[in-house]
RNA sequence: GGGUUUGUAGCUCAGCCGGUUAGAGCACCGUCUUGAUAAGGCGGGGGUCGUUGGUUCGAGUCCAACCAGACCCA
């Protein structure tokens, strides 16, 4: 009868299902493990270590989470888990971000607009509870870690206060002012719009040619290269709203291109080269020729006559100044356009605004008093036509901004609005802009770029705008004072007191609020700002009303971490926030990452049908998948998201995965506690296996994961799977696995290396795949309550330095021997002389280096090569000879041996095998 | 149009200070194994390094322009 030697050897099932099942099973896990408090449970393990903090940046509360989110979580969590596991508390509060326009613009469709303002709050802020619920949902369901009972809201009573004292800490250090800046304005509504309320549809209007008289007729000659003053140079304009042109303050060029002055029987024309023959078309002129060409930027701040006011104006430069129509010289009025007001601040322009909130001219406008914008038009047109100004005029139809409730045409308009000021010295004698200068050069920035995109940023930015026209917002707490227009000289205390009333109540208490409950008999002099904050500065805030309030967190954050879109948004307000009330960033570090794309590099847009939903994602292939592509992405770039991306990255999950469940399977009959060697014990190959996971967790843990480089870290990972794991280590290990006695020492030896080797991997990988290595980790530690994240990266054996790298070396020389060995092997199976590697007998000649190495493995060295037979011999040069054995397979461990059927009881198997079945069991040295 | 940024094999990524035939994993092909088997081993094919110019004895690597993307402005 034959023996069926399957069963004599160690072959164990896994205790690590291969097929993950991901999709069906996280969410029981996510159960069970918010059922265990884990969060709270860690937050006690970790008390008294050195503290992490990560400010989450708060997502909008308005829509379900798309794939940018996700990124951003899951990156976040991968940071929270790893900096845990290297030892730090590192507590992870999410937030949201409550107020703001979107928000109130979702209501009104819901709701219907006209509803009173206090029950249009309450809307709201009802409408961002059932939003934030739903994200809050899809964002545990990613595995991301957190204090999800406890979430900071922007909307939070509490934090709204805080807002408000922000507010007023940035008051008090004088870097608050009240100023005019241009914003779209509907006349019928008689108040500002924000840029959603406005759509673009075709108007017909004016297109007006309009000369300024050069005052400065030297300069003009100089810029152009002519010899004699010129008293009849006209620099010319275009424009489609002639109604702003009392509000004129400066034409601007284009620094860069080329103007032409132009001799015509209408003046000498200054036009920029491009378009001048196109202009002179327009104005009927035919004998003209050009006098000289200059660049705009000679011609900067040469003086000009205003058309039709006592008003000297000024040639000034600007990159807004295009070429496809007109003349390339822009009109410029501070007070009726975004950028005519931003190059003005440049200049030092006054925003004079003629007209009020009707829309009609005040009193005090010289020629068009009384009249409205739109009958001002003509008259303007008449005025220029009668002072020799207006070279042509047409009607074009053309894309203009409309009021979306009235449909009627807006206009830019300066209104009265709070800034916090750039460049206005605070009351310790520096700028906010030389503070967040500086604040920039002490930040570390992960990609390094991200310091060149916020200092540049930072460089240019125009005073902020803090005021809004708007309902669903934190109010600006201020009292001004009817007849001057000054806040209240207590504005700090009062803002205080009603920052305690925001505590109790919300916003709404300041909206109710009697003033003569605060003011007393003043009361009747002051009104209350009806101003609310623009939303930004909500959560430019929460580094006060979070990070400084909840006694886990603390200030100035460690790290945050965004969408590059947010260097203009809230890396800039924190900045801001932060310098203006505490004098520096409220973040040590800035990590930035891309956004998502398709497979082809493209935005993800609805209408290109190109969107991946994470919820598809985690509901077919699991969150853990989700969070590997994460990880194995270059997040400093866009991230590319398609199917065939998920597709290889399942690829690489599963080599993650069976390599655990290989290991899993080969501890599985091993504890720790009494079956693990010391060190010092371990079979050579053994020691050499444990010190190259060793390597990689220095490597890993050590370096890469505190640089946030995560696809290097699942690179080596995957590598390390593969390559030392897969190709070498479990491949040499399986004969001792399988074939020694089941308690020998040969075989404690493998399974303590396995042993460490698993833990480390387990706690590498955790970060990212959190839903696998908390399956594993259960499975290997044999306890529903363990988790990773209750320890610290994995302690290795204390080696001495010097016998590990030499032990490390001697290995890889050996293996680098191997591979080549690997080839001639190969050749002899192509050839089919042999299968299995088994099958083959190599006759080693080495060169001095290699021959003591592998004298070294004695008769141990077959075991490495995985050969039957193999015999070693010293020579100058090394080689190879590879035979096909000429013996018989052992039954059981499958070498081809000589005394395969000479010992009784055991007709098919090697004397080896016999020993490891009825006697005391072989013994191993090396491998 | 401006600021920042990306472009190396089918996919994801390496490639330091410019210096041999440009690497890895996955995918693909061939093959072995059937004791990791909806696995694993071994071997192999595959790249005008976005394009074009320039600097240099020599460029994926430096410079310029251009093309195609991304984010933020305008």
């Amino acid at each position: 009868m034959t023996i069926d030697y399957r069963k004599t050897v160690n072959l164990l099932d896994s205790p690590l299902p291969m097929r993950g099942d991901l999709a069906r099973r996280e969410p029981g896990w996510i159960k069970r493990w918010q059922d265990q408090k884990r969060y709270e449970k860690l937050r006690r393990l970790a008390a008294g270590r050195p503290k992490f903090i990560l400010h989450d940046g708060p997502p909008y509360a308005n829509g379900d989470i798309h794939a940018g989110h996700a990124v951003n979580k899951v990156l976040k969590d991968i940071i929270v888990r790893s900096k845990t596991l290297a030892g730090f508390d590192a507590p992870y509060v999410p937030g949201w971000d409550c107020h703001g326009l979107p928000i109130e613009l979702m209501v009104e469709k819901l709701h219907g607009k006209n509803i009173p303002a206090a029950k249009f709050r309450e809307l709201c802020r009802e409408y961002a509870h059932e939003q934030i619920a739903r994200q809050k949902k899809d964002f545990i369901r990613l595995g991301v870690l957190g204090d999800w009972d406890n979430p900071y809201l922007t909307m939070d009573f509490k934090t709204e206060a805080d807002i408000v004292r922000t507010l007023g800490k940035i008051y008090e250090n004088g870097y608050l002012f009240k100023g005019e800046k241009p914003v779209h304005w509907c006349i019928e509504c008689g108040s500002a719009l924000a840029e959603a309320e406005v759509e673009y549809e075709d108007k017909n209007s004016p297109a007006i040619d309009v000369a300024f008289r050069v005052l400065d007729g030297d300069r003009l000659a100089a810029a152009f290269g002519l010899p004699d003053s010129v008293d009849d140079g006209y620099a010319v304009i275009w424009t489609t709203t002639p109604w702003t042109l009392p509000a004129n303050q400066a034409v601007s060029v284009s620094p860069d291109h080329t103007y032409q002055l132009i001799d015509t029987p209408k003046g000498k024309l200054i036009l920029v080269k491009e378009l001048a023959e196109s202009a002179l078309a327009r104005y009927g002129v035919e004998n003209a020729h050009v006098l000289g060409e200059a660049s705009g930027e000679t011609l900067d701040l040469i003086r000009l006559q205003h058309p039709f006011y006592d008003r000297t104006v000024a040639i000034i430069c600007g990159r807004h100044v295009t070429t496809d129509a007109g003349t390339g010289l822009v009109h410029t009025a501070p007070a009726h356009g975004l950028e005519d007001f931003q190059i003005g601040q440049q200049y030092g322009l006054p925003v004079e605004n003629p007209v009020a909130d009707d829309g009609r001219y005040k009193s005090s406008t010289p020629l068009f008093a009384g009249l409205t914008v739109w009958e001002a038009n003509p008259k303007v047109i008449e005025v220029l036509e009668e002072r020799g100004a207006l070279l042509a005029n047409v009607r074009l139809k053309h894309s203009y901004p409309h009021c979306w409730r009235h449909k009627t045409p807006i206009i830019f308009r300066a209104t009265a609005q709070w800034f916090i000021g750039m460049d206005k010295a605070g009351n310790d004698g520096q700028t906010l802009r030389t503070k967040a200068n500086l604040a920039v050069e002490s930040t570390e920035f992960f990609p390094a770029w991200g310091r060149a995109r916020l200092e540049a940023m930072i460089g240019n930015r125009p005073d902020w705008c803090v005021s809004r026209q708007r309902n669903w917002g934190v109010p600006m707490t201020f009292f001004v004072h009817r007849e001057s227009g000054e806040l209240h000289p207590r504005s700090a205390q009062l803002l205080e007191e009603v920052a305690l009333r925001i505590e109790q109540q919300g916003i709404e208490a300041w909206f109710s609020l009697d003033p003569a409950e605060l003011l007393g008999e003043e009361a009747t002099e002051y009104r209350k700002l009806t101003d609310t904050l623009d939303v930004w500065f909500d959560s430019g805030s929460t580094h006060f009303a979070v990070l400084k309030q909840r006694p886990e967190l603390a200030w100035p954050a460690d790290l945050y971490l965004e969408g590059s879109d947010q260097h203009r948004g809230w890396f800039q307000s924190s900045m801001l926030t932060g310098c203006a009330t505490s004098g520096r960033a409220p973040y040590k570090q800035l990590l930035t990452h891309g956004f998502v794309v398709d497979g082809e590099g493209r935005k993800m847009s609805k209408s290109r049908g190109n969107v991946v939903a994470p919820q598809k994602v985690n509901d077919t292939l699991g969150a853990d998948i989700l969070r590997l592509w994460v990880a194995q992405t270059d997040y400093s770039g866009e991230l590319a998201f398609s199917d065939e991306i998920l597709k290889r990255v399942t690829e690489s999950y599963r080599r993650l995965r069976n390599t655990l469940c290989f290991l899993m399977a080969n501890l599985s009959d091993f504890d720790p506690l009494d079956d693990a060697l010391p060190f010092e014990a371990l079979l050579e190959v053994d020691r050499y296996a444990v010190l190259l996971a060793k390597s990689l967790q220095t490597r890993v843990a050590g370096e890469l994961y505190s640089r946030y480089a995560f696809h290097h870290v699942m690179q080596e990972l995957v590598n390390y799977c593969s390559e030392d794991l897969g190709a070498f280590y479990l491949d040499v290990l399986k004969d001792r696995l399988y074939t020694t006695k089941a308690n020998s020492a040969a075989r404690r030896s493998a399974q303590t290396a396995l042993y460490h080797i698993t833990r480390s991997l387990l706690l590498l990988v955790a970060p990212v795949l959190c839903f696998t290595a908390e399956e594993a980790w259960e499975v290997l530690t044999r306890s529903e309550e363990e988790s990773t994240l209750y320890h610290t990266w994995h302690e290795f054996p204390m080696v001495e330095a010097e016998a590990e790298s030499a032990l490390l070396e001697k290995w890889n020389t050996i293996r680098a021997f191997r591979a080549q060995l690997n080839k001639d092997i190969e050749t002899l199976r192509t050839d089919k002389k042999i299968g299995s590697s088994l099958q083959a007998e190599v006759d080693i000649t080495a060169d001095n280096t290699l021959y003591p190495l592998l004298a070294s493995l004695g008769d141990d060295l077959k075991y490495v090569l995985i050969v039957s037979r193999a015999t070693l011999a010293a020579g100058t040069e090394t080689s190879v000879t590879v035979t096909p054995s000429e013996h018989a397979k052992c039954d059981r461990c499958w070498h081809y041996t000589a005394d395969v059927g000479t010992h009784s009881g055991h007709g098919a198997i090697c004397g080896r095998c016999v020993d490891n079945i009825d006697g005391q069991g072989e013994v191993r040295t090396h491998a």
